[in-house]
DNA sequence: TCTGGTGGCTAAATCGGATTAGCACTCGGA
DNA sequence: TCCGAGTGCTAATCCGATTTAGCCACCAGA
């Protein structure tokens, strides 16, 4: 089923057909008739138009590229990836994903196969907050920055999570609970460069920790930091902590690590949150089903997900129109979820 | 950079570069001068086909589509992705993600849409093993089906987790601890008709389990079956477990429902495996975080992501050959991890 | 010398649409 | 009566490749 052959069905040429289905019928002002012949025949023939013929003719194929560098490592990516898959369908565009894993040649390969298929633009995603340098300065096609920052000279649009607003929320949750001393990090160290390396969203959290409970007049009881985000680190990290006494609060800075903490304080025979009060980032899922429930700031992968393929249509069609224009990232909120893991200090 | 281009820059036609450029250089015999000269003008320009304009003319896109129910539901899906990805991209095709959220309309929206993009092919994937019809009566583009059977009448190249195997290892792996008595299941009961809709995996893990067992001389204890495979259920179907007297061993269907037994042994006082031996399914990241380890039998999403495309390319570019020929479903192995969670019975 | 074959390359058609230029006809005003 | 300005539609071109059909020159055999 081709153009032609609506038009033929129609009686008219192609020309015409083509122009009644793209809607451009009333701006040109052919007759109702023609254009009700039209729409009849390509209903009856179940006509779809051939993307890719319009793509070689417009240069636009109704399909964005997804890239990141890893897609499975976490459920996270998974949702940001599920956000975006929604809200191109939501706009009638069909998403190219890519997995690089973080091979940068990899990376290239993939955003030149992708530009070798003609996508509209491209989304380049990290799994990690963090730094990197412009991923398309020779490809020509628009692209958007998803959880990471361009290093390069001319800014990218770009999408991040708050991380600044969340570090400062949890340790609010802390305070308004009471906790004022004995607060401790599982994950990072107390000072900014007992950071993991290009942990973007660990430095803006640490920042806004620190500063947080210093103008509540507080100051951090330690921190320990880990390589890896993960349960045994966060376990060992709170082992550690507990050979100082107890903590009245943990700050970690994943549910991973939450979960080693958890581990740990079992081991000690000690309560959650009755002796200790447990807080971290991320929301997966594991944090609802954590005995007690973990509270958590919650990093919005979905609404990332889908945020960046707004902000990718915005720069499209906008050109400079709209969020895509301002130098700025788009910040999301990263909300608050509270479950039964903090509670007041132990009075003794 | 057209190929006019670099037809121009060699000064040769454009049908001698595309002849040169696909590799068809010697079989027509052009002259080695004229070989050279293209290939170094493609290089020096920095030629790139145009996928899109070749997809128009050859009806070939080096794309694939995948089309899954649930993305980001678990992290399984997301490896399951990971796998098609990899696989594809190591065959230089690229793919086109879809996800329809289980909705049958939006299902078919989907695949008209990437049809309209020209895929040369499409996995039709599933998170948990189930019947479905025929995914593209209409479409003429070939198909295989991940995790999922057709009940079509024509039968669909399929990708399957051998569930049958994993159900009678998990049982092996009981019997070989020496566990012969108080063997329950949690998330489906004793009989085939106490088992979650649709739910192909149960049923044939179940049917397993029994035999295996019935083999071995041992009748199971009991089982209890749980709407949804959560860690919540699992607590629940436990507790009501333990009301029974002390398991011996738990077979939880999968290792949500096992962290749930997790959490109702600790509330009771019991011990993994001193006291109650637990194996489960899946083979989820927390499977390894838990303490002590939870032993389970892996479903291998990475490798039936992969096996999938595979699958589709023999169907390609075979036609019946290869695994695509037989009727008969690929079936993946699925590996027992052994961890901490399964210890001899409590001799008392 | 003419014919037939073949080695080496190219003009032109093709894929399925979008777009541009323009045709044929009507109507109102000078 | 003639001109200019719509009105309603279409022929032809183009996008960037692949593929078909075929051209031209050269050489061997009759």
């Amino acid at each position: 089923m081709t153009l032609a052959d609506v038009a033929r069905a129609a009686g008219v040429s192609s020309t015409t057909a083509s122009l009644v289905l793209s809607g451009r019928a009333r701006e040109l002002r052919l007759s109702v008739d023609v254009e009700e012949r039209v729409v009849r025949a390509a209903r009856e023939l179940d006509y779809r138009r051939n993307i890719v013929s319009v793509g070689l003719r417009t240069g636009r194929t109704g399909t964005l590229g997804f890239v990141s560098d890893t897609v499975a490592t976490s459920q996270l990516a998974g949702n940001m990836i599920k956000g975006a898959l929604e809200r191109a369908h939501e706009r009638g565009l069909m998403l190219l994903i890519g997995e690089s894993g973080g091979d940068a040649d990899d990376e290239k390969r993939l955003l030149a196969s992708m530009g070798d298929r003609q996508v509209d633009g491209l989304v380049v995603a990290s799994m990690f907050t963090r730094e990197r340098e412009d991923p398309t300065p020779d490809l020509h096609v628009p692209a958007v920055l998803l959880n990471a920052v361009s290093t390069g000279a001319t800014p990218v649009p770009t999408v991040l999570p708050d991380e600044w607003a969340a570090g400062r929320d949890a340790a609010r949750v802390l305070l308004d609970a009471g906790h004022r001393e004995g607060v401790y990090l599982v994950g990072v160290g107390t000072s900014p460069d007992e950071v993991p390396p290009g942990g973007v969203a660990a430095v803006e959290r640490l920042d806004a920790i620190t500063r947080t409970f210093a103008e509540a007049g507080v100051e951090l009881a330690g921190g320990r930091p880990c390589a890896t985000w993960e349960p045994p680190p966060g376990l060992e990290a709170t082992r550690s902590i507990l050979q100082e006494g107890r903590p009245s609060a943990l700050v970690c800075f994943n549910d991973h690590l939450a979960l080693g903490a958890y581990q740990a304080l079992a081991e000690a025979g000690l309560r959650v949150p009755e002796d200790v009060s447990v807080i971290a980032f991320d929301d997966i899922p594991l944090a609802a089903w954590l005995r007690p429930g973990l509270t958590t700031v919650a990093l919005p992968h979905r609404e990332l997900g889908r945020a960046s393929i707004d902000l990718l249509c915005d720069l499209l069609d906008g050109g400079t129109a709209g969020a895509a224009g301002t130098g700025e990232p788009v910040r999301l909120a990263m909300p608050v979820r509270h479950r039964e893991s903090v509670g007041p200090p132990r009075s003794d």
